[in-house]
DNA sequence: TAGACGATAGCCT
DNA sequence: GGCTATCGTCTAA
């Protein structure tokens, strides 16, 4: 028998699990653990928090119209970045599921700075001198590195370059990876945010003890 | 090729 | 709570 070592590094989770219907995964999502190795080779890690799902087949997706050259990730293998930029302004980060020819996919709308949130920070101010993790009891505390859509892709430091990045890979610089699931009784389910069209559709998740929320 | 608008966030009242 | 910056993408012409 092996012990398990003290600081094991992060499991990335298989691109089987992309392969359930998007509520699903939306739902399983929540409590697993982004991974994100920037240019200078510092990795942060961030809770997931908040998640929302997405069908081709309700009229709030992106793929409701059919592929385009925008949403063509949204139709290609699973466990890959769909990034897509909105408002002129932000980009957000979602999950492709389901096999390639379906367009589904899983907004994930907050994160929690777990490990290296100074440098989360960094990349939202867009700071590129080095600074000391004198910053990360702070940074942790930042909700403007995790709390909505927009912010986490800012912090995250993502943007249409990363569209189609893998997520199943140890090797990749944005993966998820594996972590304790959240129980139920820490979850709640609602209704979609920002949206006009199926708005009555309950694809939204989200940890209930999370502070990163966007809205309750 | 013009025009409308969006899976948002920050600032203002 | 309201207003709006700002631009890629889609649609219609």
């Amino acid at each position: 028998m092996i012990p398990p070592p003290l600081h094991s590094a992060p499991i990335p989770i298989s691109r089987d699990f992309y392969l359930q219907p998007s509520v699903v995964v939306a739902r399983r999502l929540l409590g697993k653990t982004l991974v994100r190795r920037f240019d200078d080779g510092v990795v942060a890690k961030a809770r997931i928090v908040e998640t929302e799902a997405y069908t081709q087949d309700e009229p709030a997706s992106h793929a409701f119209r059919g592929e385009t050259a925008r949403n063509r990730t949204m139709f290609g293998p699973p466990g890959h970045a769909y990034v897509y930029f909105t408002y002129g302004i932000h980009h957000c980060l979602n999950a492709v599921c389901a096999p390639p020819g379906r367009g589904d996919a899983v907004l994930i709308r907050a994160i929690e700075p777990i490990e290296n949130a100074w440098r989360l920070l960094q990349a939202y101010d867009g700071i590129t001198e080095s600074t000391m993790e004198a910053t990360e009891e702070a940074a942790r505390r930042d909700r403007r590195l995790g709390a909505g859509p927009g912010r986490l892709a800012k912090a995250l430091g993502l943007d249409l370059h990363d569209n189609g990045a893998d997520l199943t890979s140890a090797a990749s610089y944005l993966y998820v990876a594996t972590a304790d699931d959240v129980a139920d009784d820490d979850v709640a389910i609602t209704t979609r945010i920002g949206i006009t069209r199926a708005v009555d559709l309950p694809w939204r998740f989200y940890v209930r003890s999370s502070k990163f929320v966007s809205k309750r």
